[in-house]
RNA sequence: GGUCCCAUCGUCUAGCGGUUAGGACGUCAGAUUCUCAUUCUGAAAACACGGGUUCGAUUCCCGUUGGGACUGCCA
């Protein structure tokens, strides 16, 4: 601890006076009151230009915690790093939580939510940091930290700014006036009270008490080139004046977990409980290790992706909520809750060990949930994914609803039946494209029996039952010598392109009669 | 290098000193079916290693190994 600095220093330093005081900041921000054991979580992404599937992981906990204990759930913009910013970003944020049904809660009263917008909080308390002696100006630039930083280095030291190494730390006030009026710019760091023979405890909700060296490092608090804040100092205040009870975010911030826990006492404040999510990751193609995913490498790792590709939201939202709550999936299948908004989903039980994404199971949670639709219901969402996304798609289904409804109602008659082979909304498309001219591909490689479809040809009605027709197809192949499947296979075939597909008779009926004929036709050319 | 986190089937996990180590996805086999999908039945598949503690360790402690994060006036 220093001398704390004079309060007209203080104005002169910040460019004005503090807008409040610490006790009218608790004025302003009163306690909530809500429920015993209401949480109350933000998610606070900043606005980089695109949203991370671990994100959405995070805000889900977020919103899913909130929401069953009766608090609040907020979504703070953390737009401190000015050089970063991305303009739609905030817009891609807001429409992402949209899409996924997390809705958040931002009471004006606890705003704003943008931190840029907060500066007045931040100055005001790092004012009281200053006269505290808890905090000073420090007219390091960019180069000298990075002499000192290679120098550490090359001693073996820790880097950063601590110690004989905060230069600025002791400057009397006439020091730091005569360098104002130099007019240089000083950011404000921390003074640093920390020693790290000494350890010290910070609790996390699922990892329980974690001892680390205590923090020295005298980190930058207040940035010099536009006067906002650095994460840590942003968050301990918002987070404070917002009245966050519960913290969810990624596991990389706790190596600055007890920096942030000392920065709290040193504000006399009650810190909120700390949930460190662990990263989604993968396994890297070229390396072949485990890493987190990563925006460059991995298109997924974008929630943009899943949009764009039609992935139904509540599967992607069911397969994560199911990594933070893993007994979700068993209560669904005994259908004990219909959905993860319905699962109690306990802070503790969150895992801490890195994830795998897995596909794989994500389409089986989508194949379910697509499975789980009416057909109305499962048209509507194909076509707004059209309208959204494919412009051709939207034409060719706008030209004769009714045919993709019939197309989409085959075989989902009987519920403890339905076919489970749609995955997302485009997939669903492409997989029944066969029924459109424009997009049918005959098989070339098929080796048709013509004989057969020529006889079947001869017998075929429109109007048959599916009886009468499978008769036919029996009597062609007793006629021909050859097996029933394989004249269905033909017939298959020469009507789809393909060797695999849904019931015949059913697709069929659905094509009509004059495509029926058709096709067969122009097989038998 | 330093600090911290993590470690159960291929994957996600349940387990919280005594269990035939459970489930799900995936895989494989069989049945049903005109193919596929579905549905049903079944199978293979795990406690990283080494020390302790204990009558007894997957579970507690220590170490090793492996993986991860951080080490910025980015969050």
């Amino acid at each position: 601890m220093r001398n704390g600095l004079s309060k007209d220093l203080i104005a002169r330093i910040l460019g004005a006076q503090p807008k409040y005081t610490l006790a009218e900041l608790e004025e302003k921000y009163p306690a909530r009151s809500l429920p015993d054991g209401a949480f109350v979580t933000r998610f606070a992404p900043s606005p980089t230009g695109y949203m991370h599937i671990g994100g959405l992981y995070q805000a889900l906990v977020d919103c899913k915690l909130a929401q069953q204990s009766g608090g609040v759930f907020m979504l703070r913009i953390e737009d401190t790093d000015t050089k970063r910013e991305v303009a739609d970003a905030v817009k891609i944020i807001e429409d992402s939580m949209h899409r996924f049904g997390l809705k958040y809660n931002n009471d004006e009263k606890y705003g704003p939510y943008y931190q840029s917008k907060r500066k007045d909080i931040y100055h005001s308390v790092v004012a009281d940091l200053l006269a505290r002696g808890l905090a000073y100006p420090c007219f390091l630039t960019a180069d000298d930290m990075e002499k000192i930083r290679e120098n550490q280095k090359a001693a073996g030291f820790a880097t950063g700014i601590y110690g004989e190494f905060a230069r600025d730390r002791d400057l009397t006030e006439e020091e730091i006036i005569t360098r104002l009026d130099n007019g240089e710019v000083p950011s404000i760091r921390l003074y640093s009270t920390g020693n790290p023979e000494n350890r010290i405890f910070c609790k996390d909700a699922v990892r329980g008490s974690i001892g680390f060296p205590e923090n020295n490092e005298d980190i930058v608090l207040i940035k010099s080139n536009d006067g906002l804040p650095t994460y840590h100092f942003a968050h301990l205040c918002d987070d404070h004046f917002m009245r966050t009870t519960h913290v969810v975010r990624g596991e990389e911030w706790l190596p600055s977990f007890p920096l942030h826990i000392q920065l709290f006492r040193m504000m006399g404040w009650m810190p909120p409980m700390y949930i460190h999510t662990s990263t989604i990751d993968k396994i890297d193609a070229e390396t072949g290790k485990q890493r987190k995913l990563s925006k460059r490498h991995d298109p997924e790792a974008n929630v943009a992706f899943f949009l764009q590709d039609g992935w139904p939201t509540e599967a992607v939202l069911e397969y994560l909520g199911n990594i933070a709550a893993s007994g979700y999936e068993e209560a669904k299948s005994k259908g004990q809750v219909k959905s993860i908004w319905d699962y109690e989903m306990k802070p503790k039980k969150i895992p801490m060990s890195g994830a795998l994404f897995d596909m794989k199971k994500l389409e089986w949670w989508a194949k379910e949930f697509i499975a789980s639709l009416s057909v109305d219901e499962l048209v509507k969402r194909v076509r707004n994914w059209a309208e959204e996304y494919d412009v051709q798609w939207t034409a060719r289904i706008a030209d004769n609803p009714e045919y993709l409804k019939n197309i989409l109602a085959i075989e989902r008659d009987n519920p403890k039946r339905i076919r489970k082979d749609f995955i997302t909304w485009k997939q669903t498309l492409q997989e029944v494209s066969y029924f459109w001219d424009d997009l049918f591909v005959p098989n070339k490689e098929y080796e048709f029996n013509k004989d057969a479809l020529a006889a079947f040809l001869d017998s075929f009605d429109v109007c048959d039952d599916k009886d009468s027709w499978w008769n036919k197809i029996v009597s062609v192949a007793t006629d021909k010598g050859i097996k029933n499947g394989e004249v269905a296979m033909n017939l298959r075939v020469a009507l789809t392109g393909r060797t695999n597909t849904p019931d015949l008779y059913s697709i069929m009926q659905v094509m009509g009669g004059d495509k029926v004929i058709g096709r067969v036709k122009d097989v038998l050319k």
